[in-house]
RNA sequence: UGCCCCGUGGUGUAAUUGGCAACACAAGGGAUUUUGGUUCCUUUAUUCUAGGUUCGAGUCCUAGCGGGGUAGCCA
């Protein structure tokens, strides 16, 4: 396992959880001569997002930075929604983040115990089983404004309650018609203290336990006991469950346990995508992406068969940071993250993404140059390459204008500009079809000016291109992904609209690309960049050996396109 | 409408807990560059508002305004 290895300062800046984290250890005698120990909780029920990213390194960070320990523990309390396939991506997940958890554990594994304490909660006269169904339940609760009302099951006797409690694991009753419930207080402002489930019968197939149960906990009875027997330290979860926290603390404090600390923060909002499970998951049934992973998804699978490297994703989270105010942050601020990290790392290469075709009138025919480029000017241990020159070439279509503005640094006619480890060529001649198409320029080439030769450190020239030999050159798949949605924020839509109205009809586009020789031979999972275009990724499902499929993973930086944008 | 939480550059987070508002990204300007990439320099804030405490407030107090959460037998 690859441990996390980021360049980021840990002591630069600490967050609010840090900090109470580092308090709590030095000042609480319960806490004295233990470690920090925290666990990532997720619900096996969907794929793991960029949100969940911030969790896993988060808890799992937090453990990391102070020498504890981290579980994952599956929070499978709801069978009807939970399966072996989430589980199985969520470890997958983690895993290729870089984090390893202490112990797999699931919330299934304590289903015994928490029914004893349930037990013991009924004994001392702290919960009871209620008959009123899910309807009257609501009624019962009362409002926002007012005060609930008491069940008219609340006073039954203990022996009734433990007797019906027995029967309702026993499987004597159809789903819905009784609950376990606390007995806490039906007028309390906070609505999770109004005498909440603790357990509601469902018979339901598990994953885990199979049919051994028909009673399963609700989240909140199931949650932080699951915490304190596995003796966590600081329960870290969202903002939406901080008016959970008293009920937390009311079931540890009533069962006389073990109590660890929960302490809230603010998801991640994302601009340009959509991040709940629900959406997510109807993104995938509709069929309006490719299943989970598809790399315009925000799920870590997506992420991953799209490009992004696990340090990336980790280096983003340490940047976003963590606080308890509810903000959205800039999907530009992951691409920064890819890029930082694929500037670092990432070999390049030419390749032309709309080829247009030149030829070297002056170069011979049969002619081929083996020109030296360089890997990675950012790594000289990632060497050099030979690349094929001859005298048809492919040049981008963008990179020819035949009246361009001033700023204009590329090609265009009687104009001259460099062939990236090539020669300095000058534009000659403009062939266009019937309908005025170009469909050919024919240029002449300047032998002085071969790269690495002296004299072509003399000339100089406003711009420089990326090309490919025709001869030489192969043809590849490569998707163009963009953004899935339109809008900063996709689900503020008009009346009737719904977020998928805003779904971006071009999030992909499909073309063949004509590239150089290794781009042939990349393998599958290779990260590559081509130059003075973006960082590519050879797909790890549709790439076969030499016959790579790429997908982008984000553009390079274009200052040109403001420039031209501007006008 | 009750209760809880939160308001710091365009965005996201800091600020030795009451002492010159900092970092990253974005945006603008400049330098370097055989990637219009990278790198380097540089410019961008009445800390939501109004009062109060204090020698001194982003930080403490009060009120207002704004945002988020919350009425599943989901998590």
């Amino acid at each position: 396992m690859n441990e996390p290895n980021d360049s980021i300062d840990p002591s630069a800046h600490k967050n609010f959880i840090e900090v109470e984290v580092e308090k709590d250890m030095a000042t609480k005698p319960s806490l004295s001569g233990k470690h920090v120990y925290t666990r990532f909780p997720p619900e096996p029920n969907g794929y793991l997002h960029i949100g969940h990213a911030k969790s896993i390194c988060l808890n799992f960070g937090l453990a990391k930075t102070y020498g504890g320990k981290c579980n994952l523990r599956f929070d499978d309390t709801n069978p009807t929604k939970e399966n072996e396939e989430y589980v199985n991506s969520i470890m997958t997940d983690v895993q290729w983040l870089g984090f390893q958890w202490d112990k797999l554990l699931y919330a299934s594994d304590y289903f015994g115990q928490l029914y004893d304490w349930a037990v013991q909660l009924i004994r001392d006269g702290k919960a009871f089983v209620c008959d009123l169904d899910a309807e009257q339940m609501r009624e019962y609760r009362g409002t926002l404004t007012q005060p609930g009302k008491n069940s008219p099951f609340r006073d039954r006797t203990v022996e009734e309650n433990l007797d019906l409690f027995a029967r309702m694991k026993a499987g004597e009753f159809p789903d819905g018609v009784r609950t376990l419930r606390a007995k806490i207080d039906m007028s309390n402002a906070n609505l999770n203290l109004r005498d909440p489930v603790m357990y509601r019968i469902m018979h339901a197939h598990h994953h885990r336990t199979g049919d051994s149960w028909c009673i399963y906990p609700m989240y909140d009875w199931a949650h932080g006991q699951s915490d304190s027997i596995e003796g966590i330290t600081h329960s870290i979860c969202t903002l939406e469950f901080e008016n959970h926290r008293p009920l937390y603390d009311w079931f540890c404090e009533s069962l006389k346990i073990y109590h660890p600390r929960q302490m809230e923060f603010a998801r991640m909002n994302l601009s340009y995508t959509v991040m709940s499970k629900r959406k997510l998951l109807q993104l995938v049934n509709e069929k309006h992406v490719n299943g989970w992973d598809d790399p315009r998804m925000p799920t870590i699978s997506g992420l991953r068969r799209r490009g992004y490297t696990p340090e990336s994703l980790r280096l983003f989270c340490e940047k976003i940071g963590v606080a308890r105010f509810s903000s959205t942050i800039d999907v530009i601020l992951l691409e920064s993250s890819i890029r930082e990290h694929l500037n670092a790392i990432a070999s390049r290469f030419m390749a032309v993404l709309d080829p247009i075709k030149i030829v070297l009138t002056n170069y011979p025919e049969d002619q081929t140059e083996w020109m030296e480029a360089v890997n990675n000017p950012e790594d000289p241990e990632a060497g050099a390459r030979k690349i094929p020159f001859s005298r048809e070439l492919y040049i981008e279509r963008d990179d020819f204008m035949e009246t361009p503005p001033s700023k204009f640094f590329r090609l265009k006619p009687a104009g001259e500009v460099r062939l990236r480890y090539g020669y300095i060529i000058r534009c000659e001649e403009v062939v266009k079809d019937a309908n005025g198409n170009i469909v050919q320029l024919n240029c002449t080439y300047d032998p002085q000016t071969k790269s690495g030769s002296p004299d072509a450190v003399e000339r100089k020239v406003k711009g420089t291109i990326h090309w490919v030999a025709a001869t030489h050159a192969a043809a590849v798949e490569v998707r163009l992904y963009d953004r899935l949605f339109l809008g900063e924020n996709p689900e503020d839509v008009p009346e009737g609209k719904t977020f998928l109205d805003n779904i971006n009809p071009d999030s992909v586009r499909v073309i063949q690309a004509m590239v150089e020789p290794e781009l042939a031979k990349q393998p599958a999972g290779a990260r590559v960049q081509f130059e003075r275009n973006g960082y590519f990724c050879a797909d790890v499902k549709d790439s076969k050996p030499g016959a790579p499929v790429y997908n982008r993973i984000v553009t390079l930086k274009d200052t040109w396109a403001k420039i031209a944008s501007k006008g």
